[in-house]
DNA sequence: TTCCGTTATATTTTTATAAACATAACGATC
DNA sequence: GATCGTTATGTTTATAAAAATATAACGGAA
């Protein structure tokens, strides 16, 4: 769902481990089986997903995403569970906090006046 | 109140009328009576800080803050009780949203690894 | 009419971020 | 050992964002 005109971040960091877009980023890979079929998915250079999930990798304890170079079709990239359970928790936090204010937005946008033109 | 390694977006768009930086200058122009001011105490350039009082006047029906030039302190600017409500409902849709999650985010965060020195 | 601190705006410069390009290495298969 | 698609990494270029610099205008007050 979108909301327009309103940027409410909840919990913020300077450079976040998680977020919707490293979110989206680790279940294309997990859909694909490799990073770089996931970057093309989402229009992306190979280059910046492949630094995405060493961000990422390396903020957690555990091992998130999981790589391997050769063999039969190249190689590959998996989602641990670890990875799965993350992503599936950071959804949860989503929806939880988005209709914990969805009776606040309606208001809130009224006030918005109609999108200038340029 | 700070949670590290973490971003949740619950509402996103792409030119937010309003987001945690802009009330703070808000707040700040509230307080100071000026935009300079406020760009100070921010350590902010007045140009910026100007831009995005534009914007936020541009973005909403009613305006958010008022200005004045010339006179015997030079000028100012004023927060409306229209700007101050939203501010207010702004934080209130913060808190709701940080209460929804806040059984999740120790969770979440005990999977963090310390942080690794650059 | 000169002064002041502010609003308002244009222009330039710097910096940071992202994109683009290029290439090495890997390893199973044939 | 040649091939293939992938991971992994360095280097360069382009773009966007921010900062810096500069200046005009405003309007009370002295």
């Amino acid at each position: 769902m979108r909301y327009p005109g309103l940027t409410l971040r909840v919990l913020s960091a300077k450079d976040p481990a998680m977020g919707p877009g490293k979110a989206a980023l680790i279940e294309q890979i997990d859909a694909t089986g490799s990073i770089s079929a996931a970057a093309r998915s989402m229009d992306m250079s190979y280059r910046r997903a492949w630094q995405l999930v060493e961000a990422i990798n390396l903020s957690f304890k555990q091992p998130v995403v999981v790589t391997a170079t050769g063999g039969k079709r190249g190689g590959g990239a998996c989602v641990t569970e670890f990875g799965r359970a993350l992503v599936a928790q950071f959804h949860a936090m989503e929806h939880k906090a988005s209709a914990a204010i969805a009776g606040d937005i309606a208001q809130f946008t009224s006030n918005l006046r109609a999108s200038r033109r340029k």
